[in-house]
DNA sequence: TTGAAAGCGTTACCAC
DNA sequence: GTGGTAACGCTTTCAA
C-alpha cells in the first residue's frame, strides 16, 4: 500500500496541510517539524499519488510554451506533433500547450517570442534556439524567472537550460558512414553537401562523418559544399562540386539539399553514386524509392518533442530535474525497405 | 473546460450516479433516461477525467497478467521490462503486473499459468502463445469471461484475442534482404540459419528474405538449416550447410544461432561472408564489432511490453478497442556504428 | 430505478 | 506557524 500525505500527517502528529508544506518547500514550517516530516515521508518511502495531484493542479492552467521557427517544415510538424501528444497525455493535470511558430532564423521574432510566453505564465518552455548571445541570455533570464527551459534539436551550451533533447549529431555522422563502410568496401571519396557551416548541428554531422572515414582504408573527404538548405542553392553547389571532382563516389547530404544535389547527379549522367541523406521527408523517401538514395540517417524529431514534454513535466510538476544534460534520440537507419 | 459528469447530470435532471451507470452501462437506468443521458454526452463532447478515475479505481486491486515462457532470455527480459514500465505509468489506478515467466514451449505449463491468472482475477493479459489449438481454446475461454486477452510477440490468429503486438516478421526479412542489395549488388547467393521451420515468425520472416531476393538480380537462397535456437547445433548445421555450397556469400540467421553459426565460418576459414542477424543481444553487438556480422535487424521488445500494457488498459480501464488488428513494431537497422 | 453521500490523495485558502 | 476544510472528478454503497 503506497504511504499517503495522511498517513505521514497522523505519524508526525500534525496536519495534513503541514505536511504538504513540509515536502513542498512551500515555508511556514518550524524547522524542526519540516525535518520530522521529510524523515518520516524518507523512511516510508512516500511518493506523490499522481492522481491527487492531478486533480488539485486543474485550477492552476499550468502551460507549456515551444518555440521552433520553423512553419511548414515536415520535421518540425512531427516534433509538434510529439510535443502536443504528450501534454495531451497531462491534460488531467489541466496542462495546455503554447506554440510559437514562425520564420526560420530571425532573432528579434524569436525573442519576442520568448518574452511573450513569459508574459502568459508559462511553467517551461522548449525551444529550438538560434545560436546567438541574445537569445543566451534571454533563456538566463527565463530560468532566473521560475521557468523551466530545455533545448530541442539544436543546443546552446552556456546557459543555465536544464538539459537538451535532440539529435546526437556527431553519431549521425558516424552511422551515415557506417553505411558506406558496408556498401563501398574499396574506398569512399565523399563528397558533402551540408547547409551551413556555421550550423552547429551540421558541423558536428560532418565531424562524425569525416573522423570515421579517417579509419578506413583509402577513405576521405574529397570536397564539402553548403546549400544553405535551400534546393537551387543545393543544385548549383552539387553541380560544381561533382564537376571538379569526377573521383567522387559517394555523397553524403549532411542536411537538406538532397533534391537539388541528386538533380544535379542526375544531369551530370552519374549512376553510380552511393548517396546518404539525413532525415524522413517525404521527397528523400521518393529518392529512395527512385534508387538515388541508398540510406537516410533520422532522428525521430515525433519522440524528441514527447520526450521534451515529459523532462518539462518532471522538471515543474515533480521537481525531478532530467537525468542527463543530453538527451539523445536514437538514430535509425532507413532504406528503401523498412520506411 | 471539459465537461464533467455533474455537469450532465445537472443538465439532464439526474444525479451523478445515474449518469455514471448510463455512461459505463452498468444498468439499473431507465431505458429513455439513458438515452437523454448518453445523448447529451456526446452532445457536450463528454470524455472521462483520468484523474478522477484513477483516484476512483484504487481501490479495485486491478491487474493484469503477463505469459512470457522463456527465462532469463534477453528479448524477454526487455520485453518485461517495458511492460512493467507502462503498468508502473499506471499505478496511480492501483495497477499491478503479475508475471509467469518458465520453461520454453511448455504447453501444460503454460495452460497452468492461464488458469492461475484468471484465477487471481486479473482483468488483462498479454501471452507469447504457444502455437497449439490447445491454447487457442484457452484463450478464447479467458476473453468469453470477460478477461482482455492480447498475443506478444508471436501470434495465434484463429482466436478472439483483442489484437497481437510485436514484430512484423515478414518485413523484417524483407530488410534484411534490404541490406544485402546493398552490400552485394553483385548478387546474393544466401544461407539461411532458422531457428525452427515450426516456429511461424521464423518462417515468415524467411518468406520476406526469399520473396524479395527474387526481385534482385542473380540473388537466391542457395540453402536453409535449422539451429532449434541453440548455439550447438548451430554449428553443426551451418558447418554442413558451408561445407555443401562454397558458393554462398551471404548468410542470414533469422532466429537466435548466430554465435554457434559464425563459429563454424570462422573455423572454415570464410572471411567474406555478410551477414545479416536478427534481435540486439550481447553476443550479437560482440559479433558486430569484431566485423563478423555487418547488421541485425531488431524488434524493439521494451516497447512491445509497453505498448501491450497500454492496449489492454484501453481496452479494460476506458472500454476502448485497439485501433489495429495488428501492432507492429519498427524494425531497426542496427551496424556497428549505431548500436 | 434513483439519489445522496462518502471516499480516493493532493493542494489552497482562511482562520487562528 | 499551524490546522481545518473545501475542492478537484469519478465510482460505489446504501437507503429510499
Amino acid at each position: 500500500m503506497p504511504v499517503t500525505v495522511k498517513q505521514i500527517a497522523e505519524l508526525a502528529g500534525v496536519s495534513r496541510g503541514t505536511v504538504d508544506r513540509a515536502l513542498n518547500g512551500r515555508g511556514n514550517v518550524r524547522p524542526e517539524v519540516e525535518k520530522r516530516i521529510l524523515q518520516i515521508a524518507e523512511e516510508m518511502g512516500y511518493t506523490p499519488n499522481r492522481a491527487g495531484k492531478a486533480l488539485a493542479y486543474q485550477r492552476k492552467n499550468l502551460s507549456f510554451g515551444i518555440v521552433a521557427n520553423v512553419e511548414g517544415n515536415e520535421f518540425f510538424d512531427d516534433l509538434l506533433k510529439g510535443a502536443q501528444t504528450a501534454v495531451d497525455e497531462y491534460s488531467d493535470f489541466g496542462l495546455s500547450l503554447k506554440i510559437a511558430g514562425g520564420r526560420r532564423y530571425d532573432l528579434d521574432q524569436q525573442l519576442q517570442q520568448l518574452s511573450t510566453l513569459q508574459a502568459a505564465g508559462v511553467s517551461g518552455i522548449a525551444i529550438s534556439p538560434i545560436n546567438l548571445p541574445e537569445i543566451e541570455e534571454k533563456i538566463n533570464e527565463l530560468v532566473a524567472a521560475g521557468i523551466k527551459v530545455i533545448t530541442v534539436n539544436s543546443d546552446i551550451e552556456n546557459t543555465k537550460r536544464l538539459c537538451y533533447v535532440g539529435c546526437n549529431y556527431y553519431q549521425s555522422g558516424v552511422t551515415a558512414a557506417g553505411m558506406l563502410r558496408l556498401m563501398r568496401p574499396e574506398g569512399i571519396r565523399a563528397g558533402i553537401v551540408t547547409g551551413s557551416i556555421r550550423m552547429l548541428g551540421h558541423n558536428r554531422r560532418m565531424k562524425g562523418f569525416s573522423d570515421m572515414l579517417k579509419r578506413l582504408p583509402d577513405s576521405f573527404v574529397t570536397d564539402v559544399c553548403e546549400s544553405l538548405d535551400e534546393q537551387e542553392i543545393a543544385y548549383e553547389e552539387t553541380h560544381k562540386m561533382l564537376s571538379a571532382h569526377p573521383e567522387i563516389n559517394t555523397l553524403y547530404f549532411a542536411a537538406a539539399g538532397a533534391v537539388g544535389g541528386m538533380q544535379a547527379a542526375v544531369d551530370l549522367g552519374l549512376k553510380d553514386l552511393t548517396v546518404i541523406a539525413c532525415d524522413d521527408t517525404e521527397k528523400i523517401r521518393q529518392l529512395m524509392q527512385e534508387g538515388l538514395i541508398q540510406a537516410t540517417i533520422c532522428q525521430e524529431p515525433f519522440r524528441q518533442g514527447y520526450r521534451a514534454m515529459q523532462i518539462l513535466f518532471d522538471a515543474a510538476v515533480n521537481n525531478v530535474p532530467p537525468a542527463e544534460e543530453f538527451c539523445y534520440m536514437d538514430n535509425i537507419i532507413r532504406i528503401k525497405e523498412n520506411l
